[in-house]
DNA sequence: CATATGTCCTGAGAGC
DNA sequence: TGCTCTCAGGACATAT
């Protein structure tokens, strides 16, 4: 989603304002009046990604976090419908070209913060893992192979290693053929390496074909175009079709800290 | 300390 | 058709 708004990168922000709330308003801190003092009259100055979270740098050191969670869209085109929470920014860029910035949320579980540079780095970044693009085997095992959880839940904690969603871990587990309810202290030195090479595969091969829009439709890129790794998704969703891999065995769901994993029985073993 | 679970919210789709 | 139920690219507070 971020590579959809590098071109507001050096645009100054006229306006901030949120749009549109029906029931909750959508959670900014600090709350819009003081938002808006200190970042309207201001330059962006760098688009940044951390972890899943979408960045914009102002030149005043201060950064603007989204945060969309499962639901929210951080969007340079106007969002379909006017219900919803919705935010906006109004910039003007290099050249003097006016354009926008949107923030549309449907179902309000995403946030918008503002941090001065220190509070960035020590309220922020400090709490999330090295990003899951860099990794390695053996930052993986440093930071995980100590743990009794199950390998898939542990991909999902942002501070052991920021990036990761459900589906993904899903995915990768079953490219580095491991199965899910592996303990973290029992893979192999090998299987971390496996699973370092497999987590850059998936993500980079996922950003490269946009994301994934589940049948629900939420996830959207920034132009709000329905991404396309959906359609190339090995297990995800996938619950009793044969494995693409293997096809000696059907796709399972289970469900692990409340949240829905698929594997294959019999390439992934436990 | 580490790990497990409930909760926030809206809407789509399945099943009766 | 109309209802109820479940579930959804997440993260965090709270409990154990």
């Amino acid at each position: 989603m971020r590579r959809g708004i590098v071109d507001v990168a050096g645009a100054v922000i006229q306006r901030a304002r949120r749009t549109a709330c029906q029931r909750k308003p959508l959670e900014i801190t600090p709350p819009l009046s003081r938002f808006r003092r200190r970042v309207e009259g201001r330059r962006i100055v760098r688009t940044d990604r951390a972890g899943k979270r979408v960045v914009l740098c102002l030149e005043s050191g201060d950064r603007i976090v989204f945060e969309p969670r499962m639901t929210g869209l951080v969007l340079r085109v106007d969002p379909p419908t006017a219900e919803h929470l919705r935010f906006r920014l109004d910039l003007t860029l290099p050249g003097g070209i006016e354009a926008e910035l949107y923030y549309w949320d449907r179902r309000g579980l995403g946030k918008i913060h503002l941090f001065s540079a220190l509070a960035y780095e020590e309220n922020l970044l400090a709490t999330l893992g090295p990003d899951a693009l860099d990794v390695t085997g053996e930052v993986l095992r440093a930071r995980l192979g100590r743990s009794a959880r199950a390998v898939k839940v542990a991909l999902l904690d942002q501070q052991a290693i920021a990036g990761i969603g459900n589906l993904y871990a899903a995915e990768i587990l079953h490219v580095a053929r491991i199965h899910p309810n592996r303990r973290c202290e029992r893979l192999s030195r090998r299987q971390w390496e496996e699973l370092a090479a497999a987590t850059r595969e998936v993500l980079s091969e996922a950003i490269q074909y946009e994301g994934s829009t589940l049948s629900d439709g939420t996830y959207r890129n920034a132009l709000n175009q329905a991404g396309g790794y959906q359609n190339r998704h090995r297990v995800y969703g996938k619950a009793g079709k044969p494995c693409p891999r293997c096809r000696g065995a059907s796709i399972r769901r289970i469900v692990q800290a409340g949240r829905a994993t698929f594997y294959c029985p019999a390439c992934q073993k436990a």
